[in-house]
RNA sequence: GUCCCCAUCGUCUAGAGGCCUAGGACCCUAGCCUUUCACGCUAGUAACGGGGGUUCGAAUCCCCCUGGGGACGCCA
């Protein structure tokens, strides 16, 4: 049987990260094998699902790449099919309604906790035949009473624990809307699931899943419990670590070939290899290589992999994800040069999209004054003959490709009889405001021609006022 | 409290009894390259939580302790 893995968020918020990494490992297993991933919105909580959250996890799934082959399925257009098992448990005796109220549960678990027992529901209503009038029951699992419960887990290996430990639980309310431990058995059910990769944080609900389906004489999946992720304090990743929605790293100025690649490593390697494209990890990936370990999330090594990806995949497809954040910053594209080139230039100077938007403003917009500590360093009045000197040279140059630019700088140096230093600092501060920028001949070049000019007259003007300031 | 799970540099990890004087990566530091910044290159700091076993030999296997996490809902 072919492998079928699916990923089942319920539409509550936000795709967070850890959420996404578990997609991203069940899409990997589900391509790497050639099998099928299927994606389900677990929706029955009705009070707090919305379909903002709906669309928030398609949007990110959707920036994420990680097409799915079926669904999006949703559990409220389930519950005929629901009632119809339930019903079916019933009849064969391995459900049974429940009246106790929700008081007395209250009380009872109370009573346990103070005697230092796990509690569990008493089993009350276990044996009970006769309804309580007015009160609408709910319907409960019967759990085997004795015996063991055990799996062999793909990523944490034999996990046993005792009947004894769990209880009768609740499978439908009392108005028969379906609870979660009861609608992903028949969904994974009926969706033919051959494997199930979730949050460790269900190890403890699988005992009682494998129950039931062998109540309903189906035989369970397997199941893969991945670690969770951790926020840099080493606590339970939350919103008060900062981003947390996979669409804020969008926003932020992430790639997603980044994340992807920063998600995988985290809880899974291959030997010491730390670039993976999105290739690579279809044909490397296995679930059964993923840690046991909770992993924390470090957010300097997901800026390396982004500069990584910024400087290795294609300048014009950086290029495109760069535009959202050049108008978000107020930078006209059509103003300076073209996207691409910048994307060449830049990319191995920033380690976001939003810092290689704000860095490379002064390529479309001019800016306004020169940054005062490196104005004084390099437009003082020694830096005046170099700089007419190579305005000169400049205004002669008709292609204006960085091979050029370079020469024509480097032979004005030599003409001049100076190192490069004293002829590239001025008219970098010239060209950009700042004593700091890519090498001098992509600067101009970046710059363009006219630009350049005109910013080299200004920063001549600025030499002459200071000089005749200074008397 | 009860049950389940986890444990190698600050972080992500390699490591499946001798190849470990514990390797790689991020971060940090120094040097090189260089017209600045950055990239790149080189070097460096830094870890097997503790205690018992098993074995000729343990980061690797077993037990205990400690520490951490999760679950115990008519949430998912």
């Amino acid at each position: 049987m072919s492998t079928r893995t699916r990923f089942a968020p319920s539409p509550t918020g936000y795709l967070h990260v850890g959420g996404a990494r578990t997609a991203l490992f069940c899409w990997l297993q589900a391509r790497k094998e050639q099998g099928a991933y299927i994606l389900r919105i677990e929706d029955t909580d009705l009070e707090r699902s919305t379909p903002e959250s709906v669309q928030a996890i398609l949007d990110g799934m959707d920036w994420l790449q990680l097409d799915w082959d079926e669904g999006p399925f949703f559990q409220t257009d389930r519950f005929d099919r629901y009632s119809e098992v339930v019903q079916q448990l019933l009849d064969e005796g391995k459900a049974y309604r429940c009246y106790c109220s929700k008081e007395r549960l209250d009380a009872v678990r109370e009573e346990q906790m103070a005697a230092g027992i796990k509690p569990r529901y008493d089993g009350r209503c276990r044996e009970r035949t006769e309804p309580e009038p007015g009160v609408e029951p709910v319907i409960r699992f019967r759990n085997p009473p004795i015996g063991q419960v055990a799996w062999v887990d793909r990523v944490r290996g034999r996990i046993s624990i005792s009947n004894e430990e769990l209880d009768d639980l609740v499978i439908a309310r009392p108005d028969g809307s379906p609870t979660y431990n009861f609608t992903v058995v028949v969904d994974d059910m009926d969706m033919g699931i051959t494997l199930v990769i979730r949050g460790d944080d269900h190890i403890n609900n699988t005992p009682r899943q494998i129950n039931i389906y062998e109540a309903l004489g189906a035989t369970p999946p397997e199941f893969a419990h991945v670690p969770m992720i951790l926020g840099e304090d080493g606590a339970r990743l939350s919103k008060r670590h900062g981003a947390v929605s996979v669409i804020q790293y969008r926003d932020m100025g992430f790639l997603p070939e980044a994340l992807l690649n920063y998600l995988v490593r985290l809880g899974w390697s291959h030997g010491d290899q730390e670039v993976f494209s999105v290739n690579e990890m279809v044909q490397l990936f296995s679930i059964d290589d993923v840690n046991k370990k909770a992993a924390a999330f470090d957010h300097d090594k997901l800026r390396w992999l982004n500069q990584h990806w910024m400087k290795t995949l294609p300048a014009d497809d950086v290029a495109e994800q760069l535009l959202p954040h050049l108008e978000a910053a107020g930078i006209d594209p059509a103003q300076g040069p073209a996207l691409p080139d910048l994307v060449g230039v830049q990319a191995e100077r920033v380690h976001t999209l939003i810092e290689l938007a704000e860095q490379s403003r002064i390529y479309y917009e001019d800016f306004g004054d020169f940054e005062p500590t490196a104005a004084k360093k390099h437009l003082r009045p020694v830096a005046e003959a170099p700089l007419r000197a190579i305005h000169e040279a400049l205004a002669e140059v008709t292609d204006w490709q960085p091979g050029t630019l370079d020469a024509a700088v480097r032979e004005t140096a030599e003409a001049l009889e100076v190192g490069m230093g004293k002829i590239a600092q001025p008219l970098r501060v010239a060209l950009t405001g700042n004593s700091m920028s890519p090498s001098i001949d992509l600067t101009l070049w970046l710059v363009g021609r006219e630009r350049s000019l005109a910013r080299i007259e200004k920063a001549l003007a600025f030499v002459e006022a200071r000089a005749a300031a200074q008397g």
